[in-house]
DNA sequence: CGGAATCCCTTGGGATACTG
DNA sequence: CAGTATCCCAAGGGATTCCG
């Protein structure tokens, strides 16, 4: 990924500040990085947007591929969900034009770099769950 | 819990297998790992979790503070996150009996490496935001 | 000041049925 | 197979009011 922003930089020295924090900072100055963040995060916190891009993962799959691969998901949310990724440019869509129609889905570069959010929240929820449902448990007999 | 990963950090040696793939993988043979994950996500993907996580950053505040340093938040909404996120042990919450209340919020030691994600997200939106908006005005106008 | 409660509209998303 | 189209309910979340 091109953390090496030159204009609105990201400035890679986090000490004190947040990225988000910093995107408070920088709301005043420069133009609004927060429907930057706000986009983003729509994207990564829809249900299944990051699910997606996680069972797509290296290889290109069939729609029916990742239909099965991800439990719980309705064929209809799977194809919004695609359609979206691909407006957004994080995958491809290639349709062969055969008599059972045959559709491959594949991730782009960018989509690429995605995956490594994915992998940052999944290895923090598979780290952390344990200390998250002990929390619940003292909050809620309490 | 670990998938090698001990305390608090992320990422250990990605090189085929996404977190989420090998969430995939596990699924057949651990208990569900997939609820771990979408529970996980649901913190992130709500509308403000990572917001008010990332507003909190390194100090203590208070709930007004929060309030106007997330633009487009209702009281109502951060006082629910804000609870998620206490009951969750992000965020702990420490009341002052005076007579006009103070109430300030701070982020737990788990809640900090929560941070880092908002951290993770911000970078990644700020870095290619750009990219997408691209993708976006290709795929509409055609 | 820091909430809790209520109201009410908007959105997300599942189930089902139909089509090229 | 890979969608699109409808229907419809449930959750999300803003605005407002009330309270200790």
């Amino acid at each position: 990924m091109g953390a090496g922003t030159k204009g609105t930089s990201v400035s890679p020295g986090h000490s004190t500040g947040t990225a988000v924090a910093e995107y408070e900072r920088s709301c005043e100055a420069g133009p609004d990085v927060g429907r930057m963040i706000r986009d983003v995060l729509d994207r990564v916190g829809d249900k299944w947007s990051l699910l997606v891009v996680g069972t797509l993962g290296g290889e290109r799959r069939r729609f029916s591929e990742l239909l099965r691969g991800i439990p719980g998901i309705s064929q209809r949310m799977l194809t919004l969900t695609l359609r979206q990724l691909e407006r957004d440019g994080l995958v491809v869509r290639t349709a062969y034009a055969e008599v059972p129609p045959r559709v491959e889905y594949e991730l782009t570069e960018l989509g690429g770099t995605f995956v490594e959010i994915a992998h940052t929240i999944a290895d923090w929820a598979i780290a952390n769950h344990g200390a998250i449902e002990r929390s619940r448990s003292r909050y809620d007999d309490r």
